[in-house]
Order: C-alpha cells, then sequence, then structure tokens
RNA sequence: GGUUGGGUUCCCGAGUGGCCAAAGGGGGCAGACUGUAAAUCUGUUGCGAUAGCUUCGAAGGUCCGAAUCCUUCCCCAACCA
C-alpha cells in the first residue's frame, strides 16, 4: 500500500505541517484516524469541501482511518476566518437538515462501511457544554493575547469581531480533543485558511492529554491568478446535481484557464501522476483534450460515469455544431402553452438563460441569442410550432449557453 | 454609556436639494479576435414594450421637487469609559 503522504505530497496537496519530521515518519509506520470538520453553512458541498474530501479519499485508500466531522455545533458559532462580515445565524433546524444533506454526500467518496471511516456530529457535545465549566476546563488554556495575533482574525480586527465568533477557534480545537479521547484521532485535516484553528487543536491535546497530535493543511483551490475556484457568478459550484447541474458542473471544468488544467487534474481527479504531467505539459489548443479528460473524470467521480458521459456527449455536440443530444437543460411546455407562439425574450427568462426580460432584450439586441443555430435580433420574434424541429427548439445565449424546449 | 466618522445600486466607491436610475473602478453579460482558454478591444449592466414604476440603513416630515434638509429609530467602525 502507498504511503499516503508521498501520494498527497506529490499530488501537490500539502501546504503546512504542524510537525513535518514526525508525521513523515508517522506516515510511514503507522495506521492513524484523522478528522476534516465540515462547518453546515448550505444544503450541499460544494468544489472546495470536495478538495479535502479526495485528500481524504487518498488517506483512506492507504489504509488510514477518517473521521468526517460535522459541524452541527460549530455552525451555531460560525467560523469568522476570511469572512469579512459576520455571516447570518442559521437556525437549528436548517443546520441539521444541512448536516444530513452532507452526509449523503460524502458517502459518494468515503467508503463507510466496516467502520473505515466515521461519521460524527460535535453537536451531540457542543450544544449542551455548561459554560463554567468549559471555561474552566477549556478556557484557561487560551492565551487571548495569542489568539489575537492568529492571521485568521486579521481581517476582522479592522471590520469588528464579536465575542461569539471569536469563540469559534476555541470551540474547533475542543473538537479535536474530543476526537482524540473518544476515537484516538491524532491528525486534523484542513483547508489552508483552517491553520490557526487547527494549531488551537494541536496545542490543546498536547497540553491536556500530553499526548502527541498533528495538523496539516492543503493548498486552497485557486487559480493562477489566486483566486477561489469554485465559484461562478451565479454562487459555488456545487456537488448536488439539483443546484449544479452535471451539464454545468463539466462545463466549468471544461472551460478552466490553460494554467490551472494540470493542478485541477493532480488535486481533483484520481488519474496517476504521469499522466497528470503528460497533460499538463499539452500546449495551445492541445491542452483542450487535457480539458476534456478533467471534466470528464471530474463529472465521472461526483455524478457518477453515466451523468459524465451524457454531459460529454452534449458538450460535443454542442460545441461541434452537430445533432444535438445529451443532457443539456431542457424545458418541457405544452401545446396549448405554444398556442400563438412564445415571444422570444419569454422563453429566454422562462428558461432561466435570462434573468429578467430586460437583460433578455438586451441579449437580443446585441446580437448574443441563436435559436435553432439562427442569430435572432428581432426582440418581437415568436416561437411558433413552425420553429420546432421533431419537437424541438434549442436556444443559444451567448457562446456557451444553451436550452432545449421541448414540446410534449 | 460618551465622542467622532459611517450605512449609496452585485462589490468597492463618488454624489450633500432639481441636469440622479445615480460618476469611476471591479465583477457580470453580449460582440470582435480565438482553442468552449488567457489577454486585448467594443457595447452593455434596476424593473418595464413605451408611458412609467421601484431603489441610496428604516419609518415619518419639510419642499413644487430629497440619495441629498429635519425628526425618531436601527446597525457598523475608531477612540474614550
Amino acid at each position: 500500500m502507498e504511503n499516503a503522504f508521498e501520494v498527497l505530497k506529490e499530488r501537490g496537496f500539502i501546504e503546512q505541517l504542524t510537525h513535518p519530521e514526525e508525521i513523515e515518519e508517522l506516515f510511514k509506520n503507522e495506521k492513524i484516524t484523522f478528522y476534516i470538520g465540515f462547518d453546515p453553512t448550505a444544503d450541499s458541498l460544494h468544489v472546495g469541501h470536495f478538495l479535502t474530501v479526495m485528500a481524504m479519499s487518498h488517506m483512506q485508500r492507504c489504509g488510514h482511518r477518517p473521521i468526517c466531522l460535522m459541524g452541527g455545533g460549530t455552525g451555531m458559532v460560525g467560523d469568522p476566518t476570511g469572512k469579512t462580515d459576520m455571516r447570518k445565524m442559521m437556525t437549528v433546524e436548517t443546520i441539521d437538515h444541512n448536516v444530513e444533506c452532507f452526509k449523503k454526500q460524502l458517502s459518494r467518496f468515503i467508503d463507510f462501511s466496516d467502520d473505515k471511516a466515521i461519521i460524527v456530529n460535535n453537536a451531540d457535545w457542543l450544544r449542551n457544554l455548561n459554560y463554567i465549566e468549559f471555561l474552566r476546563e477549556i478556557g484557561s488554556s487560551f492565551s487571548v493575547n495569542k489568539m489575537l495575533s492568529a492571521d485568521c482574525y486579521k481581517t476582522r480586527m479592522e471590520k469588528g469581531l464579536t465575542f461569539l465568533e471569536f469563540n469559534y477557534m476555541i470551540m474547533q480545537s475542543y473538537d479535536f480533543l474530543e476526537l482524540n479521547r473518544r476515537y484516538g484521532c491524532i491528525m486534523q485535516l484542513g483547508g489552508n485558511d483552517q491553520w490557526s484553528n487547527i494549531l488551537g487543536g494541536v496545542n490543546l491535546i498536547r497540553v491536556k492529554e500530553s499526548k502527541p497530535a498533528y495538523g496539516m493543511t492543503f493548498q486552497l483551490l485557486t487559480n493562477s491568478e489566486g483566486k477561489k475556484m469554485g465559484k461562478t457568478e451565479k454562487g459555488a459550484v456545487w456537488l448536488d446535481p439539483t443546484k449544479t447541474t452535471p451539464y454545468e458542473f463539466y462545463q466549468y471544468w471544461r472551460n478552466v484557464g490553460d494554467n490551472d488544467v494540470e493542478k485541477c487534474l493532480r488535486l481533483l481527479t484520481f488519474l496517476p501522476m504521469d499522466e497528470v504531467r503528460r497533460l499538463g505539459a499539452l500546449e495551445g489548443s492541445e491542452i483542450n483534450k487535457a480539458k476534456e479528460i478533467l471534466a470528464y473524470e471530474l463529472t465521472k467521480i461526483v455524478h457518477g460515469e453515466e451523468e459524465a458521459k451524457k454531459a460529454d456527449a452534449a458538450a460535443k455536440a454542442l460545441f461541434a455544431g452537430g445533432a444535438v443530444s445529451g443532457s443539456i437543460p431542457t424545458t418541457e411546455i405544452t401545446n396549448a402553452d405554444l398556442c400563438d407562439g412564445i415571444d422570444i425574450l419569454s422563453a429566454l427568462v422562462t428558461t432561466k438563460l435570462a434573468p429578467s426580460r430586460s437583460e433578455a432584450r438586451r441579449a437580443v439586441q446585441q446580437g448574443g441569442v441563436k435559436i435553432n443555430e439562427e442569430k435572432i435580433t428581432d426582440i418581437e420574434y415568436k416561437i411558433t410550432t413552425d420553429t420546432f424541429n421533431d419537437g424541438i427548439v434549442t436556444i443559444q445565449k451567448g457562446k456557451k449557453s444553451f436550452h432545449r424546449i421541448k414540446l410534449s
């Protein structure tokens, strides 16, 4: 079995280690229990989470035992790291709902059978903490002076930080201690933005238990310009197919910048490194092949082989100008809806290609809309029965957004 | 609790009675060029078919007319306590 440390290192996951030599030694000799925390801030995981899930999966494949920690308790507080504003407080119901969604998604990527991985919720120990006891046992081990100098609070020192959020670091540190006591968890992994929070936990265990504990952080998924990836104008790229369709998901990766292809292949797929390097070295328009593979592989991991094939086929058909097939978004309408025809602006809005009639009009007037491959610049244009070919009309806005209307 | 400075459209930020749906930048969208890339250039960017309607923390008020003036309230930051 491969050495997880080597795998993660070669694929470029690792950013910081609390104890480099000790950790390297540890991975050579032992199978460990480690954890990654997920705060349930939404009802689906997104690409940022996925990166850490991949790391977790690599670790598991190498024989280590992951703990997925659901932040049902920490979510009540909210991590201020990297946030410029305090985030909205979530209700308990929302948090618990989100935790359930996370659990379902995680089981796609992590093998929970036979205790090979466990999933726990820190609500179990955080929500009923006794304030005074907690302060005396845990609070006494933290220095406010030190905490204030932590990087994660820096932006908030200018913009304001509530006491609620200030406690987040302590909550997370306490989680690690709790997991150490309950499950013998000795390492915490996380995105690099979690560094200070992780350090807090490592130190706490070392102080309270006089036992070794380690932390490791991963590179954040940023593009070559240093901006976070996995974000679109509509928000995050979600793993939930109803929030980001497999086709959209595929397209996101098909369109990554040239300079980011190799990084994405390394971090987000299981392709062997030889292959990754070969694909990453492609130049000019050749690199499109690498992007196709990236999009396909990643969609396959997240949505399954069938969806990946559909998305792939749809993309090729649309962009090669061939027959329309596959899984591009489709809206069904009935003959009755059609009766006098649908004007083009309504069509753009109902298919969500445009958010409002005003924007739809602009798009048409600027020559950005095609119906059945034909450019339409008349905002009065109507889709009628004659527009349909075999019961289907394809609307295109811009170069990359397609939608079909199907007559049923 | 006190003092000071603030809350403007997706974000940053100008605007201190009419010329303001609100400068400028970022971002977004569309077009050209391309490789479904990047960079660049052009157009566009509250809703609405026009009329018009809604927007400048909230609610009231003054005025022919308010993002701009007044009152109350809410929120934020810095300093003081």
